[in-house]
This record gives structure tokens, sequence and C-alpha cells, in this order.
RNA sequence: GCCCUCUUAGCUCAGUGGUAGAGCACUUCCAUGGUAAGGAAGGGGUCAUCGGUUCAAAUCCGAUAGAGGGCUCCA
């Protein structure tokens, strides 16, 4: 690799390979340095690792550049923040008068927030006309021109158009920030870009739906008109989002709850879920589970109470920012007031003091399924998802600094075993490091970041880097997984602690080789995040159906005729022996419709037994997902199902499930 | 919490000023059945709650509670 001559810039690529350009080329000359077929199929360009970037960007001398195609993930925000820009045109074009303000992509798609004149109304036909619009802009031919303007000239340019929000946005940017312009067909943006070159890549169009919407997200601030789309780079991807979302509604936890008795709501205690029979059967599975794993793992489980004195939450540090979203008892008749613990790690913290520690001791690790509750506005409810009443599945690992490496490592080995276990095969990492308002030394941070890293990387996991995210006393790595529909979810969180540790928290410290008194590292993590909405993102992502070893009801027994009733209860009384969880339909119904509402209760095991059964001991085995109905012994079938159980297979019949769900994303 | 919408039988939902309906579920009876709904009869609701308008309110108005969607993704 040679220095770069005058008036030439050297660029890596990310193969290692390097290219000269000429000073002041941008994304786009380097694409088309690469190839001509590159250069139409650029999207945007990312440089350094950090954001997406515009193609007409200049680059600089020693810039690592990636180019984004619409093979890559980048691309779709790139495509759907353009399709934003071509909503509003068609909507300046419709309705002429309306003010526009911002326009993102999001995850799955784009809004952008509209001040129509007064009456207008958006209804579905009105948003299947714009989308018709959209179209038709896109077949006219779309390319998006880009130009830096001054702040008076853009203040000048929304001025004179009447577009109030623009000019409040500009008059809000700082002072030392270029401002950019983005022009396609009649429609000029304020925007900091990228966009792509063209809409020809705009295959797929669609507008979802229309909501309220506050400028600046300010309920005192006019209230905007909200029109959400998404858009896709072809058909055939819009297609499976759309079909993602129908199974989505259909896979609601919500829904399911209902149909499979698993649970229920009622207004006498809002956000807080009632646990059905069958539901809670679900739970204990997990939780039996859990304990098993914490345990092989030198786990120690542990219960503190859920009610404290406010001092402890004084003492943690949690008051200031946590007051406000806690329960409070009233005072009682010696003036003091309790409040419902909101998270655990004071409580371990406490506990922990009890103990004087060693360096032999370490690590401790000490897990809870935690009870707290935390004072959610109404609003934000949500099924299981979003509650008040929350089981963590917590845990806090006291160890020595040299063992935080070694900590980390095992608990992203922990939780990728589980995850697998419960069929999450898709998951990211994010590392997230040290926010501006951190507390502790450099280079302790330095340390911790890249234990974490570390960690990382020996478990083979990639990750991407959330710089500044981080909570004030140290960095974090959260778990998201991908659910059978192309969602993700963040469940497990690791978060290294260099303050609970502190003389002026809890003090946590333990005697060392060398006989001195040392600082605790403290690694909270929760592998699933709450029971609560673990069993939630579990319903959706299985559709409803449970692998066996979860199953709320195993295996359901059904006689052919009433003489059969005795010799079913026998099946029934030999399952339960073994802590299987059987049920007896001694309906005076059709074996019909037994076999039906069995299927519709998603009961992975289904039993016939008549005459020839009785007579032989045997049972008829129907599999859900499997059409053989093989006949065997009653003491083979307790046995296979025994082992099938006690082994937490992801059960056939749910892996075709996911399978059929799964998403080419 | 704020905006919009909703709340009718255990569940899913019809019912737009004239006195409450369906399907499923439930109970009883008949049928004793071999793989996704066998037949018949029956019970069940102060229409979320409170207040108002009206000769008359599930229906119109207001308040309260709960639920659903949105309010976080920034030119």
């Amino acid at each position: 690799m040679s220095a770069p001559v005058e008036n030439r810039i050297a660029i890596t690529l990310p193969d290692g390979s390097s290219r000269e350009l000429e000073t002041g080329a941008t994304g786009l000359d380097l694409a088309r340095s690469i190839g001509e077929g590159l250069a139409r199929a650029a999207v945007a360009v990312q440089v350094n690792g950090g954001d997406t970037q515009d193609l007409r960007l200049p680059l600089a001398d020693g810039d690592a550049v990636r180019i984004i195609t619409s093979r890559d993930e980048e691309a779709l925000g790139v495509l759907r923040h353009s399709a934003a820009h071509v909503l509003a045109e068609a909507v300046v074009a419709r309705y002429p008068g309306t003010k526009v303000t911002i326009g993102p992509a999001i995850e799955a798609g784009f809004y952008y927030d509209f001040d129509f004149p007064e009456g207008t109304v958006i209804n579905d036909e009105a948003l299947a006309q714009l989308e018709k619009d959209m179209k038709h802009l896109v077949k006219q031919g779309r390319k998006w021109d880009r130009w830096e303007v001054t702040r008076d000239e853009a203040l000048e340019h929304f001025r004179s158009a009447g577009e109030q929000y623009k000019v409040e946005l500009i008059e809000g940017l700082p002072a030392d920030e270029p401002i950019t312009f983005y022009r396609q067909g009649e429609f000029t943006d304020l925007c900091r870009g990228p966009h792509v070159q063209d809409a020809k890549g705009m295959k797929a169009i669609k507008l979802t739906s229309t909501a309220g919407a506050y400028w600046r997200g300010d309920s005192t601030r006019e209230q905007l008109t909200r029109i959400y789309g998404t858009a896709f780079f072809s058909k055939e991807d819009l297609a499976t989002h759309l079909a993602n979302l129908e199974r989505a509604k259909l896979n609601d936890h919500r829904l399911l709850g209902t149909k499979l008795d698993l649970f229920s709501f009622d207004p006498v205690s809002p956000g807080s879920p009632f646990w059905h029979p069958r539901g809670l059967n679900i739970w204990n599975a997990i939780t039996e589970m859990w304990r098993e794993e914490h345990g092989r793992r030198g786990y120690q489980e542990v219960k503190t109470p859920i009610l404290y004195k406010p001092e402890l939450w004084k003492k943690s540090g949690h008051w200031d920012a946590y007051k406000d979203g806690m329960f409070f008892t009233e005072l009682d008749e010696d003036g003091h007031q309790f409040g419902l613990k909101p998270m655990n790690c004071p409580a371990h913290a406490t506990l922990i003091k009890t103990r004087r520690l060693s360096y032999r001791d370490l690590p401790v690790r000490m897990n809870e399924q935690g009870l707290v509750h935390r004072f959610e506005a109404s609003g934000v409810l949500h099924g299981l998802m979003r509650v008040r009443h929350i089981t963590q599945d917590d845990a806090h690992i006291f160890c020595a600094p040299d063992q935080v490496l070694d900590e980390v490592t095992s608990t992203l080995a922990f939780v990728r075993d589980l995850m697998q276990l419960f069929g999450f095969d898709d998951y990211t990492m994010e590392l997230s490091t040290r926010p501006d308002k951190a507390i502790g030394d450099d280079a302790l941070w330095e340390k911790a970041e890249a234990a974490l890293a570390e960690a990382l990387v020996r478990n083979d996991l990639p990750y991407t880097l959330n710089p500044g995210d981080g909570a004030f006393y140290g960095p974090k790595i959260d778990f998201h997984v991908r659910d059978s529909m192309g969602r993700t979810w963040q469940c497990g969180t690791i978060q290294l602690d260099y303050n609970m540790a502190q003389p002026e928290r809890f003090d946590i410290t333990y005697a060392g080789e060398d006989n001195e008194e040392h600082e605790v590292v403290v690694i909270h993590r929760a592998l699933l995040g709450s029971m609560e909405r673990f069993i939630g993102i579990l319903l959706e992502h299985y559709g409803g159906e449970f692998p066996l070893w979860m199953a709320p009801e195993q295996v359901r027994v059904l006689p052919v005729a009433d003489r059969h009733n005795d010799y079913a209860r026998e099946v029934v009384a030999a399952l339960r022996e073994r802590r299987l969880r059987a049920e007896l339909d001694d309906r005076t119904e059709s074996v019909g419709r037994k076999v039906r509402d069995a299927g519709m209760q998603r009961t992975p095991i289904v039993l016939v037994v008549g005459d020839a059964e009785a007579e032989g001991r045997t049972v008829t085995v129907n599999r859900r997902g499997d059409d053989a109905k093989p006949t065997i012994s009653l003491d083979e079938l307790v046995e296979q199902v025994s082992t099938e159980v006690a082994e937490r297979r992801l059960s056939d019949h749910v892996a075709q499930a996911l399978r059929a769900d799964a998403t080419e994303a």
C-alpha cells in the first residue's frame, strides 16, 4: 500500500483492499471506480463504521468505506426515507395548503407528519389514493438532487412557502451544521439525507395507517396527522412483510391468552395478569428449567421482600430517577411509608451485606425471580408485554475485577443456550458504551468495555456498537432475538456496575489474598427479561403452539365410548404418576368432536382409547403435526413422553410452525 | 398522563330513541360413538359505572373506570 500522492486520497474497502481516488471524490465516484453496475446499485455508503451517508458526499483520505446496495439491511432505511419524501410530494399535490413537518424511516417502514388544512379527512380511501399517487410519481421517474444552502436561504425558502414547521426546525439547528436540501420532482425538503439516487428501486410501496401525533412529540403543541407506510425493493418482500403483519394479528398473545385459557386481566388491577391454571403450567415449566440451569451454573437462588422503606433507594441512588414510577403505601401508625421495589439490585445488595466476603467466595451468583412493580402510565400498558407487575428473571454476580471477563463470557453462553432452547436462532447483540454523564475513571470504563467486547468475540457473537448508550454506572450488552414473524425483542441484558459497591452506596467489599479490602464488581443480568413479557413473546413466536415440555396440557386422553372411561382414567393416572400434564376428556361427545377440541387447544399429544386399546393396554397416539397414528403400549408411550419432556426438545410440530413462519429477511 | 376509538351473555359479536339477539360455551335428555363440530330442549344479560336529556335510552349528552390504536424512531 503506497502513500497517497498529491491530490489523491486512499480509501479502504471492507475486504481490506485499498483504492486511490482524486481528492474530493464521492462515494458514487468510488463505486464507479469499481464498476458501473455497482454505481447503479449503490444506495449509500457507510464511512468508518458510522451512520449511512449520502453517495454524493466527498470522502476523506484514509476513510474505510462500505458501499451499501439494496442487498444490505441499511439500504431499506434509505429507501423508506426517500419513500417518505415521495409521500410528501403526493400529499402537497393533492392537498394544497398542507404543511409538511418530518418524515423519518422507522423500523418497519416510514412515516410523515402533516398539518392538513382544516377539515381534511384522511380515511382509508384517501390513503389508497395517495398510495396510487406515489406509485404514479415513481413510475414517472424521480431523482434526488442534493445541495447545500445557507441558513438564510433555507429560512427564506420555507418562510415564503409558509412552512412554519420547517422554519422552526432550521432555527433549532446548531449554527455550525451545514444545511442541505433534497429535491425530487416538484418537492423540495429540508433533509439531512441520505436518499437513494432515484426511485427506480422503489418497487413496492404501501401506506398502512394514519394516526394523530404531536409536533415534536409535545402534547401542548399542534396535533398533526401522521401517515404510516412501508417500502421495499421487491414486491415479494412487501408481500412477506404484509403476511407477517397478518400473522402477527392472529398470533396476538392477548387473543391467544383468552382462546387457550392462559391468563386474563381485570380492571381491579390494571396491568397485572391473572394466571389461569393452563397459563401457570407454562410459567412453571419455564421456571423449573430456569432453576435447573442456574443451579448447574453455580447460581444460588434467593427470595427478597417486595416492600421497603424509601431509604433503600436513596442509598442505591435510584430514588430521584425512579420514585415517580413507584407504588407507595400510606404512612403506617409509626409514620413509616413503604414502597414496592421497582428493581431487585438494592435487595440483593442488602442480602450480600450479611456476609463477610473473601476472595475465595467470589464470584457469588445470586438469582431470583424478583417480583417488582412499576407504575407504568395507563396508556402504555399492553397485555403481557407491558405490565405493572413484573417478574424479572434477575441475577447479580458479585465478583472480583479479574473475574469479569469469565463471568460475562459464561453469561453470554447461558443466554444463547436458553434462546436456542426456545427456538430463537436469530439474535443480535448490542454493546452500549460509556455515556456522557458517567461515573468512574476512564481506565475502568475502557477495561469494562474491552471485557464485554472480548466476551462477545469469545462466544463468536457478532454485535453492533451503540456508543454512549450505556448506564451511568457501566457498559452493557443487550440481547435481541428475532421472532418467527421477523420482529425483534430485547430480552437479555448484561450490565457491568462499578457503582453499587462504592463506599457511599452499599460498600460491598471482599478480603483479597493480600488481606486488603477490595470493592466487588457487580454484574446485573436478566436472560428472559420478565416472565410475563417473555411468555407473551413465546406465545406470538410459536403462534400458540408450545413444545411438549412447556405445553399447558401435554396429553389429552379421549375414550371412544363411556365404557372406556375406566381405562382412560388409568392412562391419565399413569402419565400423572410421571409428573406429566394429562387430562381426560370424558364428555359425552363424538370422537371427532373431542379430537377437534383438543386440536383447538393445541394439545401436542392426543391419545384415543377404545375396545382394542383397553384390551391390549395400548394407546393410539395422535401427535400434533404428524398424520401417523401408531398404536403403542401404554408403558412405551409413558417412557417416550417422559424422555422428550426431560430433554426439553423443541417438538417437531413447533419447529414446523416456526419454519412455516420464517421470513427471508 | 395526552389524543382518537371502543365497552351488549363465560367467549366472539349483531342490534342508530319504542322495552335484548346470534354463534360458540354451559346444563339436562337422547344417541355409545374410532379421528377437526351427532340430535333435542333449557338456563344465562339492571347493555362497564354514575348522572343528564326524553313520554320512552343499549342507542343522544356529560363524567368516571377499563380496553384498543397512537403519542419514542427526528430536518
